[in-house]
DNA sequence: GTCAAATTCAATGGTTCTCTTGAATAAGAC
DNA sequence: GTCTTATTCAAGAGAACCATTGAATTTGAC
């Protein structure tokens, strides 16, 4: 190696985009932010922590790159710069789930008994939304909905659930999704439909990753 | 959010994998074994650090359950646990290359002037590689040519192109190759062969992407 | 102009990271 | 057993990271 200093300088600034995400906290600010734009104040309440800490996590990301911000108002929203970045979190998840010691007791910890839980791929929705004959459930917040959803879901945001099970056909077949493997939403309204006898499965993962698999969506 | 202590630690869990490759050296031990494994002694080298900084460094890469490691006689040599791993390098280099300012700057201060250096995508090389009018040429070090290589490729390791050059037949058009888009040795072996009055490109990546990408190979 | 709301800034203390140094281990050769 | 080689361990100093706190800044409403 000739100059070794030019070397470590790029390998350096390489390494910079894992330095960014090397944090529990910004990792979980990255995965709202995989389901679209958000003020401070909104993802500082989504990973529990205090504004200013949150600022300051936002504003690491935005000097890496990932994220980008624009003013509106008096709020500031943040987006993820590129699906690269998306990319980059999925596949980080991706080598956690397969790598990482002790990752599925944690999962279990988090997300509870999923054992009892009826999944389902995402090719098997694929099929079944062809048939048509299954109800596919976006259980995310509106706003998520609305900045985009799996092509042929309905949006019943998790916190309606209970109160809008009117709205689901009777016999149907539901399929909920949210916003990825690691999200309760999903796992949460499998749990009260089933309680109240209607069919119901989750998909395995969420919409970012439907998304990645370049299957039918709208909205956004 | 119920719980938050249990959310909090998954997703630390999750980020460990980031935390592992966020660090400029980890990174190029990642790069150097995303071509075959490979000694502690071996890589220090490579990285030009002291053996017992790469150690440790080895160490933490190990706990992350990103790479393995296993012993022969007086000798450890270490790999990389899964092509996820290789997945998750290759992503985040891709991420910092769109992202992370300043970073075309340093590859330019580390690799030199590419501007003059004819190059190739994979797709090309593929449709040249069919017409059967091309020499491909492996630069990286013999052992990781042994270790896999793409089909039909030549092996002439840039340390000993110099005194090898009468192996190239008279009037070919060369491609050459290395370990990925950072690495200096194809650059080094085009700029020589361009100066003989050899006419030669540079594959504008490597061995492992070409791999990823489900191309075929020979060897390992 | 004043006031309120959203966000950022600045300073602090405790933790983790990273490289260095020199000693300790493990395996093979003799 | 001794000697050599490859690797790891242990301790320490300096830097970077992270959550907390309270103050400062920016924008819009009035």
């Amino acid at each position: 190696m000739a100059d070794h200093g030019a070397k470590a300088a790029l390998y350096d600034a390489l390494a910079e985009s894992a330095k960014a995400l090397a944090n529990g906290r910004r990792a979980e600010l990255v995965d709202v932010l995989a389901q679209g734009e958000r003020s401070v104040e909104d993802l500082a309440a989504e990973i529990d922590q205090t504004v200013a800490n949150t600022s300051q996590h936002l504003q690491r990301l935005l000097r890496s790159g990932l994220v980008e911000s624009r003013r509106e108002g008096t709020r500031i929203y943040y987006s993820l710069s590129s699906p690269v970045v998306g990319d980059l979190w999925r596949t980080m998840r991706r080598a956690a789930q397969e790598h990482v010691a002790g990752l599925e007791q944690l999962a279990a910890d988090y997300l509870g008994d999923r054992s009892k839980l009826r999944t389902m791929t995402r090719d098997d929705l694929r099929a079944r939304l062809r048939a048509g004959d299954v109800v596919v459930l976006d259980v995310r917040p509106e706003t998520e909905f609305a900045a985009g959803h799996i092509r042929g879901a309905v949006s019943i945001p998790i916190t309606d659930l209970k109160s809008r099970l009117g709205d689901i056909p009777d016999g149907a077949d539901v399929v909920a999704y949210c916003r990825g493997p690691y999200c309760v939403y999903a796992d949460e309204a499998v749990r009260v439909l089933t309680r109240k006898g209607v069919a119901a499965a989750r998909l395995e993962d969420g919409f970012p990753e439907w998304v990645e698999a370049r299957l039918p969506v709208s909205g956004g």
